[in-house]
DNA sequence: TATTGTTATACTCTATAACTATA
DNA sequence: TATAGTTATAGAGTATAACAATA
């Protein structure tokens, strides 16, 4: 057992100067930290994202709230599913389309996310505890340009 | 059609001040961006992170490639078996351990990972144009505070 | 014609458990 | 007993295509 090749001997090369390699690595751990920390509300990244828009701009379609994040029309239909299943939040029919669900917080609703994000912001913390003064905005700023940019194919 | 809620007109609410969320949104688009530009190799950032680490550490068993990358050794199976079919790495029994197979880039895989990484230095370059002086060397350094924190449960 | 929610489908990524051959 | 590679499997996430109802 002279060399088991722990992760410390490992040369990472190129990989360390990679702004998408560091940013899957830091982003895999947040996750896992978020599902854990948040896990006795069942509820992932992506089910809180719905709901905090969903708890901001109540009324939304689902179309509306897919391209708010970033996601596929189809993909909304379970996520929904599960937030009706857990009595969190309820489609109504749209007064003005009769296509389209409009969605809203239960009032149960209103009580669990208050008390989801209690929960997210110590999750947040936690994190930004590793944080200097200015690192947050300045890292939220970084994010959003890598976020908006549309590359040349060049 | 007096509102068509684009995007434009969401409030995101805690959304827009979560590391968690921003990350995922700024990966999400450097992974696509990096699948578009290295299509033409095949590569996905998950192959490309292998390669690097066999490049770097020839004759590295898949177990100790799994640590490195923080994945599952199950996981590595496929992806070898991917790049040995595209010629680029080869299992070779290992001399000390017949139980496992140690990694190599092939003659041709040594010329495909020089090319490929001039490619994926021109995805880099895209992304990092948008970071003033002295922001690449933060970030990574925050997201590597990020990646190895390992946070209270509290 | 176009759009909404939906279904069916498929593909990737990820992880767990169990098997075999070795150690 | 423990570990390496493997297989089978299952779950989450994501995306495309097509359909019915509606615009």
């Amino acid at each position: 057992m002279a060399n088991q090749n722990s992760s410390e001997d490992i040369d990472y090369g190129i990989l360390d100067t990679l702004v998408g390699y560091k940013l899957r690595r830091a982003q895999v751990n947040l996750f896992n930290h978020f599902s854990e920390h948040c896990s006795r509300f069942g509820i992932t990244p992506g089910l809180f994202g719905v709901l905090s828009i969903v708890e901001r701009n109540p009324g939304l379609t689902q179309t509306a709230i897919a391209n708010a994040l970033g996601n596929d029309r189809s993909a909304m239909v379970s996520v929904v599913d599960r937030l009706e299943a857990m009595n969190v939040v309820e489609r109504k029919p749209s007064t003005s389309d009769r296509r389209s669900h409009a969605l809203f917080l239960t009032k149960h609703g209103e009580a669990f996310y208050a008390e989801l994000v209690e929960e997210v912001l110590k999750h947040e913390a936690n994190f930004t505890s590793l944080l200097n003064e200015g690192e947050k905005a300045l890292i939220i700023d970084i994010l959003d340009r890598f976020a908006a940019h549309a590359p040349s194919k060049a």
